[in-house]
RNA sequence: GGCGACGUAGCCAAGUGGUAAGGCAGGGGUCUGCAAAACCCCUAUGCCCCGGUUCGAAUCCGGGCGUCGCCUCCA
């Protein structure tokens, strides 16, 4: 049983889908005006873990992930580098999606686009009018949030407080302080749409209500993102589904800590986010992946470069193992030693972490207690035992956790023939006992890159260290 | 100011009532021609502080202190 903590009632609960054997997942995306930092991917990251998790526990997994491709920061950021805005989002999505493909995130099954449903949108605002819950302002519409007896329940605020914090712009023809755009009017020379209401954009929390009612239906199971979201974007996306719907959308809200660096959250605006192109040039994509799973998704993570290269040492650690593993046939034989149980009762263990809301961070120890058993057979003299189950349990938590080398980063570690003819000459050369001949190439070959290991079993090359 | 989260070893981090997971770093060892790598062993009588509840508290309650987030765009 898979229990999940809900930001809305601020509890842990048992997790029963609203259609047996299905899952519906909702994530908010990016908007694509800049490159994607660190921040970006701990969602996608995290939802990538959550939702395989769902598929190994044989649910069909459905999962929408959008793009706010329109928004006044694209358009001003159009106007600064004098790129039309269609053209602006697109290339920023792509440069998102290269970006989550080198980091092992999965495709969500659909990522729609704000561009291509606004009339679904200008729908959803028609059926908010029509219902009571919406006013028109001159050539702007916007949600009465005084019509949502349950308004502020999500981000724990009282409507008193927010008609008190925020100023009244009377010019905005908002009738409460805490009311909200649906649709603003933009100029002609603008990009917008016509509308009912006259040419202008659709506001910010519409698009995610209008979508995820149409690929997911009224209701779904999962509503993910940023904990920075809460308020108001889910805050005010709560109040419009249930003002069109008259019920809940999401049976849970989830949402994933922020990353920090020296203690300061990463943003966009703040200008202090860590691009994921700069990071991955310097570390190895799955490294940062694991990294980001290495704390519970709901923990604040101050990210920092060594705190990230210290993590990879750990994960060099499991890839070694792998490398000696990974063409070990299963093992067949019964041994009844406390380190063969546990290789034998991995996969339940690790499966169980997951089950606890998602713990990927549990589930990363239990790997690595894995691994210890697994040595400890190899002392024992169960070396092909002990691989083969190691292999095995590898392989079942790589499908969730995803840290395994594909085999691209394998064959260039194992495919250089000049760095192996030279390993086999120093090979030649200590048998000869002619130690400086051997160190000189061994050097020769640290310079390359190269890491030599001697082990029982004769040398190794590893590149990179 | 309001709301919320967090504070666990040198660093990162699990654990939400039953006697402190895991990773990195550090120390010792095995292996080795030497080294490196790998592997093995060790490393918090204590979980920000002070009270309280309990047979028992890192975990629950009260009060402090500190850090961060949201209250405007934000993953």
């Amino acid at each position: 049983m898979i229990h999940i903590y809900d930001s809305l009632t601020r509890t842990k609960r048992a997790f029963v889908s609203l259609n047996p054997g299905e899952v519906s997942i909702y994530v908010c995306g990016v908007t694509p005006y800049a490159e994607a930092h660190v921040g970006h991917a701990r969602p996608a990251v995290v939802w990538d873990m959550i939702k395989r998790h769902f598929i190994r526990r044989g649910y069909v997994v459905r999962h929408v992930q959008n793009f706010t491709d329109i928004d006044d920061k694209i358009v001003r950021q159009s106007h600064l580098t004098n790129t039309p805005a269609d053209r602006l989002g697109q290339q920023y999505i792509m440069e998102y999606n290269h970006l989550m493909e080198r980091l092992h995130v999965l495709p969500p099954d659909f990522a729609p686009r704000v561009t291509e449903n606004i009339e679904r949108i200008v729908l959803f605002i028609q059926g908010l009018l029509d219902h009571q819950k919406a006013y028109v302002a001159g050539q702007d519409v916007y949600f009465s949030v005084q019509t949502d007896q349950d308004y502020g329940r999500l981000s724990g605020r009282h409507l008193d407080e927010l008609y008190q914090g925020v100023r009244v712009d009377v010019h905005e023809g908002k009738r409460e302080a805490a009311d909200f755009a649906l649709w603003k009017s933009a100029p002609s020379d603008e990009p917008g749409w016509e509308s009912p209401w006259g040419y202008g954009r659709p506001g910010w929390h519409i698009e995610c209500s209008a979508m995820s009612s149409h690929y997911l239906g009224l209701q779904f199971d999962l509503h993910g993102g940023g904990i920075d979201l809460i308020f108001p974007h889910h805050e005010n996306e709560r109040a419009q589904s249930r003002g069109l719907f008259e019920c809940e959308a999401a049976q849970f809200w989830v949402h994933n800590g922020l990353i920090t660096q020296n203690g300061v959250k990463m943003s966009k605006s703040l200008g202090n986010g860590l691009g994921l192109n700069e990071i991955m040039e310097n570390v190895d994509p799955l490294i940062l992946r694991t990294y980001l799973l290495s704390v519970h998704y709901r923990t604040p993570l101050d990210f920092s470069m060594q705190g990230l290269e210290d993590w990879g040492r750990g994960i060099q650690r499991i890839w070694r193992l792998w490398d000696e593993s990974r063409a070990q046939p299963a093992p067949s034989e019964w041994i009844d030693e406390p380190w063969a149980e546990a290789l034998r009762t991995f996969e339940t263990r690790f499966l169980d972490c997951l089950d606890d809301d998602f713990n990927s961070a549990r589930a990363f120890a239990e790997v690595f207690d894995m691994m210890h058993s697994a040595y400890q057979g190899i002392e024992q003299d169960h070396r092909a035992f002990a691989l083969g189950w190691a292999r095995h349990n590898l392989l079942q938590a790589n499908m969730i956790l995803d840290f395994l080398p594909g085999d691209a980063g394998v064959s260039t570690r194992h495919t250089d023939d000049m760095a192996r003819r030279l390993l086999a000459l120093r090979e030649q050369a200590r048998n000869n006992r002619d130690y400086i001949e051997a160190d000189q190439i061994r050097s020769l070959l640290m310079k390359a890159g190269y890491t030599i290991e001697d082990t029982p079993n004769g040398p190794r090359l590893v590149f990179g260290a």
